[in-house]
DNA sequence: ATATATAATTTGGCTAACCAAATTTTATTA
DNA sequence: TAATAAAATTTGGTTAGCCAAATTATATAT
């Protein structure tokens, strides 16, 4: 019987969670070895056991899947390791760049309670030190409400939301830019002269003017 | 390599300083097995391989002690331990009976920084929640003061330490009831009539007057 | 001092999580 | 399609911490 069997299950859960959400590409053996830095029979092991758990699926062409089982414990782990960061920096006064590590070892920590009472004590945050979400004691992330594109801050990535024209010559403009629900931009640089933007977008620079932009919506993209 | 190296050792230290602790008997390999309920051939292994590590030594008569250097480290475990235990109740609300186990898997938390910050957060505790005094960073534990047995509580044990009176009558008398300095003595009531104590000492009950009891100082004593 | 109980130690084996080095698929690309 | 590259899988092996069952050594009691 071995001693801690959640400690590497989490660990393995949240990598795949990580990948997943990338959605760049399907999540495969050799993705998950080498993000986590082990070797491939390893990692093919473990997957295999955690699929007779139910926490994952091998699909047809080997894509490793979460199931919804094994996404809503990642989100879990993913939970306790945010709420511990904030409790780190918040009451600990640690600042958020020396907090990852500690928290990797605390989200290990085994206790619903523990967790739920600590969120309580921490108020609720919405988000951990470096901005990212909590998940609520069900493993659902609530989705941040989305903010206006022109909002958006330098340097910082944001997935497309929803559009607030419905006009067919916004639409059209769009579909040239390639942006749709879901697109990444990143913001490089707002023109002071006419509040235009400078906009990342499939390593491509493009111009948004101040009326476009501000028909945008989108919301914080975290990788 | 192994990913928990301390976690076990940890654990070996602290069951070796609980029973040193006792000083009832030498410790040796069969009780500190039947106190962790381990095999005495996975004990024999470890043991071993602490005194490799320098944390214990096995005396020729194969009672096992521990180094000062394991002393310390077990000490700094239990401060680990006491301090969580104190979060959990100042701050998480938890209930002093309820927080054992939970401090059992936050106390093999590594990073000495992090404890000490925990400690200052709780403003220096010099106590856990069951009245067990809190090592400090260096693993001193701080002698608590002495108190005198009049106030001594209900149920609780404690370990005798020294004497408000020098009187030959009064000494003769502690002699004749086998009190001495670390005679264990456990309170079962405090009569309101007369203000003397019913205690319990080595199975037998007795009665000690308020004035005896009043120059008997004593400590807690903690199994 | 001998029998007997207790403690210490050895031996052989188990499992989980890991790895390196094949080997076998499955994709890609020419 | 044949050659090649990449991914998946198998095979054999390691280590730490554990156990059961022998064996050997040491006490204890008669
Ligand atoms: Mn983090
Ligand atoms: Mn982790
Ligand atoms: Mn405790
Ligand atoms: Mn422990």
């Amino acid at each position: 019987m071995s001693h801690f069997p959640n400690h590497f299950e989490e660990n393995y859960l949240k990598a795949l969670y990580k990948l997943q959400r990338k959605e760049i590409k399907k999540v495969n053996n050799i993705a998950l070895a080498k993000y986590m830095e082990l070797n491939p029979a390893t990692v093919l092991e473990m997957v295999r056991k955690m699929a007779d758990r139910g926490l994952v699926e091998i699909l047809p062409d080997k894509t490793i899947q979460l199931t919804s089982q094994g996404e809503k414990k990642a989100l879990l782990v993913i939970r306790k390791h945010r709420l511990w960061e904030v409790f780190l920096v918040e009451k600990l006064d640690y600042s958020w760049s020396e907090v990852h590590d500690l928290a990797e070892q605390l989200e290990h920590i085994q206790s619903e309670d523990l967790t739920n009472r600590l969120e309580a004590f921490l108020e609720f945050p919405a988000a951990d030190p470096h901005g990212d979400p909590i998940p609520d004691k069900n493993g659902k992330l609530r989705t941040a409400a989305a903010i206006n594109l022109l909002e958006g801050k330098t340097g910082k990535t944001y997935m497309v939301k929803s559009f607030g024209e419905t006009a067919d010559s916004f639409l059209d403009y769009l579909a040239k830019l390639s942006i749709r629900p879901g697109t990444l931009l990143r913001v490089l640089e707002w023109n002071a002269y006419d509040n235009s933007g400078s906009i990342e977008i499939n390593n491509a620079i493009i111009q948004l003017s101040e009326k476009v932009a501000g028909n945008i919506f989108v919301q914080l993209h975290t990788t």
